[in-house]
DNA sequence: AAACCTTTCGAAAACGTTTTCGTGTTGAAA
DNA sequence: TTTCAACACGAAAACGTTTTCGAAAGGTTT
């Protein structure tokens, strides 16, 4: 077994000081090039590189992008965690992953375990129940620390940093402006709990869209799912009880659940209901009939996170302090589930 | 902007020595209860953390996990990830992730950055193209300097280390076999090309059992895609050309596809056409109709292989030289694409 | 021959820890 | 009064780098 070799031991070895052997190795011109030449093929013989954790301590960087996300099994956050890598990967960064589990206390716990020297700077989306509490003293507290952050996706005003979203919103808006186009009135919206802030956001588009074509809002017709749990009950409920016509949802499992629930019934999709979805994920492309949704590039979103994160880091010196916030356009990519 | 406050600068302030100040901090009893009291009190009014980097040069060790994967954008890529994720929280470890991308050179690369002193072991599944090439240097070279590695699901024989796998072959034979039981005969096979350890282990499986039904393997029903791309003209070109009851296929996506060009072509799933396929993922769970699927627990696997990883790390005085092959057991889900 | 410049290299500090060892002070025992 | 142990603390090394500065050696100019 062959242990990684040291400038020590090389200057040892060819009896040389250590500073030598480390200018030679970075071509200083202040070596003759006689033992610049020993120095590297030496060097070159025994694999030598040199060691990333002294490199971090002595320069103050870690070349690593640490990224706190609630879950990886989520076809959305894998598709960022793969935009944030690429562009890590061509900047010469590598990425810590973290999972917050949607807990606020593994996101602090993660934040400070990482703030300690491990990262350079964070890439997150907050965790339900960050959300929820609305404390965000951890993030603060790296903030303070001069530690860039990006937030993306589920984000809060009340954090002041660089971030990337899509416009929630106005997607909503014009998803629900869609299905109304199409001659449909009585559009029911799947969505979750408000504190969670995209399903805010989307909830605030599909109510303004019907209010500036003078639709009337059935409160009815708006189901707040909480967890994935009473997912078909509640959603069952309103097939049973109502009569819609269409179906917004702020996510592809609430869809397809719908879909099949109103399948089921013998609800013919697109021609009895139509469905529009949030996040084109994997479900929507394979799931029967294939479903229209609304775009969100998560390898784009990772992309722009990392270059933000990035270039805060590399222009360290005069913070800005001008922080930015980048919108991702959607759109809507129109598939089986909606009537044509 | 408060900066991370060190060792030094309480040292400074409270004008006394850094060892001083480091021993207060972990109650060596070397100090006065007074000092000690004092010390830590100002440490925790200035929320003082140790730096891990420098913690890591010191100890040799990083408490970090590398992780290589082919992709992320994959559920059981991501599965696995968060298995492992799991119990390197538990264990106090940070998971540093990278993607090869399919690509032997990445796979280079990413290795040697993180063997650098960043991780303290590795966890991975082989790039296709590193199957292909049977270049397995670089994992050579890292075994070599003593950092353990343990590979998962796309593995090779011909590297020493511990190793964590489904039984694919049986698996495969289960598979098909149930399929048999069903009373079907013309059973095709969907597969990738062989250098791919598992989608060869995944043919061995369904050719053995053929063989021990004294059924005869007719090769134009053994379909081997390369990739994704040509995917859909080889599946129509079988169910055109040729009468099948059934299929297997050894990941999700190849059975989607199947099923939805076999409905597009008026064959009833499962009355005219049986499906199962490998990977228990989203898609099966949600496409119409459900897919009948060998549960392949990334989960446990990432786990299993964490755990693996971490037992050779604290063990590691005396390597053991003694490598194990882990199985992760498999079972078949049965849903609504084969006749029951 | 003296003064000076170049070339080539090494010593040492720095990054932030932990730990070993040494040392000065105090009090008690002889 | 001398001797010795206990106590409380500090100096320094170590981990592996990079970089600044100083210095020796040699050659060139006056």
């Amino acid at each position: 077994m062959r242990r990684k070799v040291t400038l020590k031991q090389i200057a040892k070895e060819l009896d040389v000081s250590i500073s030598t052997v480390s200018k030679s190795l970075r071509d200083s011109p202040e070596i003759s090039e006689d033992t610049r030449l020993k120095v590297q093929a030496f060097a070159k013989l025994y694999n030598y590189k040199p060691n990333n954790i002294a490199l971090s301590l002595k320069n103050k960087k870690t070349k690593t992008i640490g990224i706190i996300i609630p879950e990886i099994v989520h076809h959305f956050f894998a598709t960022v965690i793969s935009g944030i890598e690429q562009v890590a990967n061509e900047c010469g960064y590598n990425v810590i992953v973290c999972l917050s589990d949607e807990s606020f206390d593994k996101e602090v716990i993660n934040m400070e375990m990482l703030a300690n020297g491990s990262t350079d700077g964070f890439i997150m989306s907050l965790s339900k129940e960050t959300q929820q509490k609305k404390d965000f003293h951890h993030l603060q507290e790296v903030i303070n620390q001069g530690m860039p952050v990006v937030l993306f996706d589920r984000i809060s005003n009340d954090i002041l940093c660089d971030k990337v979203i899509i416009d929630d919103q106005l997607a909503a808006y014009e998803a629900t402006n869609f299905l109304i186009s199409k001659g449909l009135k009585k559009i029911a919206l799947l969505t979750t709990v408000d504190y969670v802030s995209v399903g805010k956001l989307r909830t605030d588009g599909y109510l303004n869209v019907l209010h500036d074509h003078g639709i009337e809002v059935d409160e009815s017709l708006i189901i707040r799912i909480e967890d994935t749990e009473h997912c078909d009950e509640k959603i069952n409920e309103l097939l049973e009880n109502k009569s819609v016509d269409a179906i917004l949802a702020v996510n592809e499992l609430f869809a397809v659940t719908a879909i099949k629930l109103a399948m089921s019934k013998g609800i013919k999709i697109p021609e009895d209901l139509s469905v529009v979805a949030f996040t084109d994920g994997i479900i929507s492309k394979y799931s029967t009939p294939t479903i229209t949704t609304i775009s969100q590039n998560g390898i784009k979103m990772g992309r722009k996170a990392a270059e933000m994160l990035i270039k805060r880091l590399e222009l360290e010196d005069e913070e800005d302090e001008h922080y930015k916030t980048e919108i991702i356009e959607t759109n809507l990519i129109i598939r089986e589930s909606t009537k044509s």
